[in-house]
DNA sequence: TTGTTGGGTTAACGCTGTTAATTAAATTTG
DNA sequence: CAAATTTAATTAACAGCGTTAACCCAACAA
């Protein structure tokens, strides 16, 4: 039957996402995941091409995620609320999925598969989504007064940036490590609360 | 002669470091680095204790030369000038040593080295050095009426986490690809500039 | 001359991702 | 129903990886 086909794809894939998560990626060997998954370790070449097919697999997974979570902001009437509200959004998946958040912002494997010419457009879709989603917001913040006399494109990507720079440190753990090593008793969580709100202010006085 | 073993010692590591600049760590394997040096794979384990030992060499030695490019802000007088100086340092020294800059802020096995017990304080020195010279300048700005009523602890951890954010997501290619598949003629070190010069008004503001 | 050490090599191990050859099951055809 | 063919999975195997163990040989000491 084609569905036991389409569930074993989802089966080594689920199984891949739940290794990844624990040891990482380059840690986690096709071997690692068909024994998972109760098959042979050959078998996977038949479901995907290969381990960075898998990858690829899982950063459009994590796009879809982040994306959806985005929609829920639609409700959000103030622009520049929704813009903040967006940042919390992005921070917390960043912080509660940090495999996905590393496959689709920080490792550079799956960006490449990306950018093969036979790639279809349908792979860029939900990352691209996000972007202009992300976009749409600071021009709609423009049209409500914000951001006056600044180019809107430049300004999306400087607040990316922004957001990137602080879960990329925290995540890897060197937001942490210096804050420890500096001073004992620094609450990375309330150093990571605290850059948020003041970044917010910054940019609502522009 | 023990000149030799240091010699052979610098060679292997300038090896290393060259293969790591073009290939990347993961791709760069042992047999690599000893054929470039002319010696047999196994004689680098007399010098290194394994491939994460040498990563940590070329960490620290990363770690040396951005603090010795610091230094060189020592003689710009206005603490403000010299905080933007210190941010123009720290991304052009990321672009043009886009390997030492991922071994340094990005990647985790550096990190976890780093964290063990028996790890010497010295490992640590160059590295805190340039994260306390930040801290100084940003506390040297607040003596100067800048950042009033500020954490500075927060603050800087907030302007690195926004260097940072640009410079990890330039070198990965995000911010190329993002920027092209958004708008054809988008010139992203245009970007990179301009998001910097914001970014310090911003601040300057605060 | 024999022994000892230091600096290097080759051989080998247990992994890895992946391909080729093979088997077993399901399905189609006569 | 039986034969042929397609599909899905397996086992065997390969080249390359980081790393350890065993070995070799020149330099020096007793």
């Amino acid at each position: 039957m084609k569905k036991n086909r389409e569930n074993l794809k989802q089966d080594i894939l689920l199984a891949a996402k739940s290794l990844f998560q624990n040891k990482g990626y380059q840690k986690t060997t096709m071997r690692n995941i068909a024994l998972e998954v109760g098959i042979s370790a050959t078998t996977i070449y038949l479901y995907y091409k290969d381990k960075a097919d898998i990858m690829h697999a899982l950063h459009q997974e994590g796009f879809k995620i982040l994306s959806q979570q985005f929609l829920t902001l639609r409700y959000v009437e103030n622009p520049f609320e929704r813009l903040k509200a967006m940042g919390r959004v992005y921070i917390s998946f960043a912080l509660e999925n940090r495999d996905f958040y590393e496959i689709m912002f920080i490792m550079k494997e799956p960006l490449a598969h990306l950018q093969q010419e036979d790639t279809p457009d349908s792979d860029w879709e939900e990352g691209l989504a996000s972007y202009e989603f992300l976009l749409d917001v600071v021009e709609e913040c423009q049209q409500n007064g914000y951001f006056q006399g600044y180019n809107i494109k430049n300004l999306a990507l400087m607040i990316w940036a922004n957001m990137h720079g602080l879960c990329a440190l925290k995540n890897n753990g060197h937001l942490d490590l210096v804050a420890s090593k500096v001073d004992q008793d620094i609450d990375v969580s309330m150093v990571m609360q605290q850059s948020f709100d003041l970044y917010t202010k910054m940019i609502e006085k522009l």
